[in-house]
DNA sequence: GCTCAAACTGTTAGCGCTAACATTTCTCCG
DNA sequence: CGGAGAAATGTTAGCGCTAACAGTTTGAGC
């Protein structure tokens, strides 16, 4: 299954092709060919159509480095996300990938894995890129990245929670109400041993003080957690369960702070025999794909991740075209999806 | 729950800050600071400080762009993908991520959409960005984006599949051969009637065709097929049990082309109370992390999938330093993970 | 035909940084 | 202590493109 022949040089580059060779073929100065490809409307139709067979006959690409050097302008989005691997963020990047696209911007996509270091180490390597605009998951940020966002003079997003306070913009929802919400629908359907689980980040964190606040309320509810790493999976659902049910072997049901996790747990319900959700309940948050193809269907959160993506973009375009209309904080809310697990 | 007062405008930009400014503060010439900021090394140590408490004092973050314009060196490496909502091209992005930034690059990430014209349209975005390198997808390609990549006079890796005859480096596993190696397997199950779900990449047709091959070859042996857009997730799993069985109401094994999709079609057979693996036994494909969780776990084809991405970092990063000692095409294989789903 | 504005095209002067080479300042040792 | 070579720093000349403005052509209206 091995086959490793050495490598071949990769074929050399013909001679860099420029703007002033375009320009010269067509008989034009480099001034109308950077018209001709960036505002084809103000060049006279024969002219461009001689440009472009030009560009085209030598293969030209524009050298984009250059000219964002000139015109100060990169059109280049960045964002910063935990992690792609999980699909909660996934969408909010198409949208936001795609709206972008078709404003004529490209996006410039950056890991932290829940690291605030790494987080800080992004937003300086972006700047230095002279990015157009920027990006960010959450309201919570380190005093220097929130400075650098603020000094930039670039608009930024934040997403996925909400503040009154933002470095300039935020789209998102109340992750805090969002964890109220879901109590709320437990108790109401009778349950008064509560579970939580979840990954140590920031968000993960507002929706389990709403959860609690919400089961403070109600005399004899009572509430058990487990924290763990953030951006943990499927597998940390089914531990969760394990450590759930050894500290309060009679818990009725379990918010999951996302659906990889609850599903992880209905795995391991079912593993164990327990049937959900007349033994045990169980919520998610996110509401991706999959909550609602397991057997049972997951009870969940619905948040409007696309959207998130979208708004963010339009939040964004709007600024660099100049308009000053956009409200600065944009709460898309939620919504509770029962299914069958809880 | 919505909330959106006006916005207020981001805060300017103090007077910009470049690195003129340091290399007067610092009392140096500007390409003294230039060199303090990238080679270290070769300044004096009294001199490096100077420099770098000026740049933490005006708060100087250098102009990238114009760097890159400069040396001609972008510093940063594009790569694409069909999507980032499945995992399974999560984990090579996160590999490529970790291992370019330890060399000093970034990732610059595009997604396709299982689309050729978007591919194309990605690759010239990114010429001209003048990246250093470039990471893609898969063996087949438009013929225009071949040519452009193999003018470019950049390091290429294609991933995830493997050619005799790549652009310039290949990294990734046989998915004929993989195909091929479940099929044996499931036939020395004893299974006869075997059924394949999968999308309509080429990397899917690939599996097929070796699924197809192997099948061909025992006496008795048969195969039905369901073919559904590239990129079908869980739901596609659930209506391909249908169709197959449909089509099949024998069915003894299906191997889906995807983990999301054999999930989908496990959901599906709890469902319909049809028994996994007794009554119909199912494969996957890439062994991502819900495989090894779900009820029954799942018999999947593991594929080195971090590996991938590590590996095209590296080739990459000889490459740009210079070295040719790299080989070409890198067989990375693949493993049949037996499990209790088939 | 002439005028004047609109439409188009060209010229000049950088954008902020670094490669390449030139110069100055150490360092070390006979 | 002088001189050679190494180390540190500086100078010059762009990288490839676009903003801003200057010039030229075109055509409508009279």
């Amino acid at each position: 299954m091995s086959n490793n022949p050495p490598a071949k040089a990769a074929t050399r580059a013909a001679a860099p092709v420029q703007m002033e060779h375009v320009a010269r073929l067509a008989g034009v100065s480099m001034m109308t060919v950077s018209r001709a490809i960036r505002e084809p409307g103000k060049v006279a139709t024969a002219t461009r159509e001689r440009v472009e067979a030009a560009i085209a006959k030598i293969g030209y690409v524009p050298n984009l480095t250059a000219g964002s050097l000139a015109s100060n302008r990169s059109h280049i989005v960045a964002a910063i996300v935990p992690t792609i691997d999980n699909s909660i963020f996934a969408e909010t990047m198409r949208g936001l990938t795609e709206t972008l696209a078709a404003g004529g911007y490209q996006l410039l996509l950056g890991q932290t894995g829940y690291d605030e270091h790494a987080e800080e180490a992004l937003v300086a390597a972006f700047l230095g890129r002279r990015v157009d605009g920027m990006v960010i998951t959450g309201v919570s940020h380190s005093a220097l990245t929130r400075q650098r966002l603020a000094r930039a003079g670039i608009p930024v997003v934040e997403t996925w929670d909400l503040t009154p306070d933002p470095i300039d913009m935020v789209v998102g929802f109340s992750n805090r109400d969002a964890g109220r919400a879901i109590a709320r629908y437990l108790l109401e359907k009778g349950h008064r041993r509560l579970g939580f689980a979840g990954g140590g980040d920031d968000r993960t964190r507002s929706r389990l003080a709403g959860f609690e606040a919400a089961i403070r309320r109600v005399k004899g509810a009572c509430l058990t957690r487990v924290l763990m790493p953030a951006g943990t999976s499927f597998r940390g659902g089914r531990t969760a369960v394990g450590e759930l049910l050894a500290q309060d072997p009679k818990l009725q049901a379990i918010f999951c702070s996302n659906d990889a996790l609850a599903v992880g747990a209905l795995m391991e319900c079912h593993r164990r025999g327990i049937h959900v959700p007349d033994e045990l309940a169980i919520a998610g948050f996110a509401d991706l794909d999959i909550a609602a193809e397991v057997e049972p269907a997951l009870t969940s959160v619905q948040v409007r991740s696309r959207t998130i993506g979208e708004d963010a973009a339009n939040m964004l375009l709007a600024r660099l075209r100049g308009d000053t209309i956009t409200a600065a904080v944009r709460d898309l809310g939620f919504t509770v999806v029962p299914r069958a697990s809880a």
